[in-house]
RNA sequence: GCGCCCGUAGCUCAGCAGGAUAGAGCACCGGAUUCCUAAUCCGGGGGCCACAGGUUCGAAUCCUGUCGGGCGCACCA
């Protein structure tokens, strides 16, 4: 339940009432009446800006209808108050009742808490890692999928219905020279080539892909074919080993995405695309749109490539949709372009009903983002709307220190050697501190990943800091448990406690805060920015040290109380509250609550 | 040269579908605390939200331009 959502019907309500009465115009607009809480809790509870927005159309002065809309909303039951303040908002003050109603209402969900039916059941298609499968995935890459499955989860709990997929540019010169690197290894495998012949070729730049991880796969399939390969005819060769390689290293990325918990419901190969005619058939469609020619287009301004030269190419009219130039389709030997396929792959995920798509890429694609976007509209009739994310540069440091170099790449880190490092040095909790260190800055800022301030247990890191909030919680929960029995541990029976006796003003803030969960899961699926959440999250861990922190002080203040149990429950009420919320945020995140920090 | 992203406290960054007096952590300054429920706590200073226009009752937020930084710029993926 998103409390002012609710507030917002009412306030529509009263206008409507208000209308009807002849005291307003009929048919205001009341697309921009908000119902939000106050920056200053000074302000009461719940803030609307509708004297503000209506009162041009409505021909008033905004606080003469102000003061039209309190007399209505103060009949509102649990409203104690409404007034009229600054320029003609509308402060609502509630019964407190009401706040306590949303922590009974949290305890009786649980970590469903939070879920909306704002979706309405949408289909949306999130899109991300798509990494090509021609090595492990670096961090860069574990930057996006962690972007993306929070996103996908987040875009969930707000009610839409979400598939995760992955695309697999299985098709392309990159997975031939990949072929051509296993071939090598192949040989190296079977010694048919000497390690320094390999290491000369590579230098050579005859082999793209010279990391190790192509060692296992060279022996496994010597191990499977033998030496079937070594005289076989060479385009055969190509194919079954192009084939064979990409299994390998697919396999490699799905381990990879397994360690950080990220699974994808589908996974969409760019050589299944093309081999089905989709590609073809999306280029017939836009064909007989008017919307392919041949042409020559102009070189980019002020950078002309040394090589330009004009040629006739086929082109798609992207500038109708938007984008800055019309965009190659067709290489020169007659293949498709990589952006030929995405047209078809787009399209087929507007024919599989999503109206949504997003995609989560890396931040050096940004030149790549109006043509899908142009792609997208042209395909779906404008119907579907498209959103990139771009994902920045991550800088890992130790000790403020540049890490780089990989044992096992050759040039960039592995994903999975930041992550068993992180492992190494927290007890196992490597997956969770990179999920969540990766959501406190939003996709298109850099992000500074270091090892030693991700390890870092005090405030300044967000991950640990809440934490350690649902950690506390859950002790205090053990400790209640201990000293009145289980009943003060199961949420039904806390919700039955007398919440009344949470007076303090802090308490009271708290329940306020942990009221609004809902309405930031609301806002950052909206922004499609979960990164919001974990701010959140450091809000609540924030209100929580402090209650504690004053209990520390003034003993009175303590959640357990051995000779008061019923203020004991309400509580163990507001600190299951707490822990509830934190493991609400935690589930979209895709990180496991502690119930411990030792 | 063009396009996209970014510019908020000394530093690292938040800022909720425009809202009321722009926030947090670190650092700095000043106090409290040797207690234990678990990793100290409380307070303070510090800002022309890069700059200039515009839209609006209202702009850090939306639009235009300038400056500064990053990324990308015919067939790669």
């Amino acid at each position: 339940m998103n409390l002012f959502n609710a507030f917002k019907d009412t306030i529509l309500t009263a206008l409507s009432a208000l209308a009807s009465e002849g005291k307003l115009p009929a048919g205001l607009d009341t697309s921009k009446v908000t119902a939000e809480p106050p920056r200053d809790p000074a302000h009461g509870d719940v803030a609307t800006n509708a004297a503000m927005v209506l009162c041009k159309a409505a021909g008033m002065k905004p606080r003469d209808l102000a003061g039209l809309l309190v007399e209505k909303l103060k009949l509102v039951p649990g409203v104690t108050d409404a007034e009229i303040a600054g320029p003609g908002f509308i402060n609502l003050r509630l019964d407190e009742n009401a706040w306590r109603d949303v922590l009974r209402d949290i305890l009786m969900t649980g970590t469903l808490f939070g879920d909306s039916d704002m979706g309405k059941g949408e289909l949306v298609n999130v899109e991300y890692v798509s990494a090509n499968p021609t090595g492990p995935m670096h961090v860069g890459h574990g930057r996006g999928a962690v972007v993306g499955d929070a996103l996908a989860a987040l875009l969930s709990k707000a009610g839409y219905a979400v598939t995760k997929e992955y695309y697999v540019n299985d098709a392309g010169a990159q997975v031939d020279k990949l072929a051509d690197a296993l071939f090598a290894r192949y040989l190296v495998a079977l010694e048919d080539m000497t390690q320094a012949e390999f290491d000369a070729k590579l230098a050579a730049k005859e082999i793209e892909y010279g990391g190790d991880y192509l060692v296992p796969a060279a022996e496994k399939l010597v191990a499977v074919d033998g030496r079937k390969w070594v005289d076989a005819e060479p385009e055969e060769r190509r194919v079954a080993l192009r084939e064979f390689a990409i299994a390998q290293m697919m396999d490699l990325i799905r381990e990879d995405l397994a360690v950080l918990g990220v699974h994808h419901d589908r996974f969409t190969s760019e050589k299944g695309l093309v081999d089905a005619g989709k590609v073809a058939e999306v280029l017939e469609d836009l064909e007989a749109r008017g919307l392919i020619y041949v042409g020559v287009l102009e070189p980019p301004k002020g950078k002309t490539p040394d090589d330009w030269e004009a040629r006739p190419q086929t082109l798609f009219k992207a500038t109708e949709f938007g984008d800055d130039t019309d965009r190659a389709l067709k290489k020169s030997d007659g293949s498709f372009t990589y952006f030929a396929s995405d047209i078809a792959y787009h399209r087929d995920k507007y024919l599989r009903g999503f109206k949504q798509q997003i995609d989560v890429w890396g931040a050096d694609h940004g030149g790549y983002v109006k043509r899908v976007a142009a792609a997208v509209k042209a395909v779906s009739g404008g119907e579907a709307t498209f959103d990139a994310k771009l994902c920045q540069l991550v800088k890992l440091l130790d000790n403020g220190e540049p890490v780089k170099m990989s044992k096992r790449a050759g040039t960039f880190l592995t994903l999975r050697e930041v992550v068993d490092e992180l492992n190494d040095r927290s007890q196992g909790k490597g997956k969770d501190l990179f999920r969540f260190i990766m959501l406190t800055r939003k996709n298109d800022a850099p992000l500074e990943f270091d090892y030693s301030k991700v390890l870092e247990q005090s405030k300044d890191n967000l991950a640990f800091y809440v934490q350690y909030a649902h950690a506390r919680a859950r002790s205090v929960h053990r400790h209640g448990i201990e000293m009145f029995g289980a009943e003060a541990g199961d949420p039904d029976m806390l919700a039955g406690a007398d919440l009344a006796l949470l007076e303090d003003p802090d308490e009271m803030a708290l329940i306020r805060l942990l009221a609004s969960w809902p309405r930031m899961v609301e806002g950052a699926a909206d922004a499609h920015e979960p990164h919001r959440l974990a701010y959140y999250m450091n809000d609540v861990a924030a209100g929580f040290h402090g209650l504690w922190n004053k209990g520390k002080d003034n003993a009175r203040l303590r959640f357990l109380h051995e000779d008061n149990k019923p203020l004991s429950l309400a509580r163990l009420a507001l600190v299951h509250g707490v822990s509830t919320v934190i493991a609400s945020g935690l589930a979209v995140f895709g990180v496991e609550p502690v119930e411990e920090m030792r």
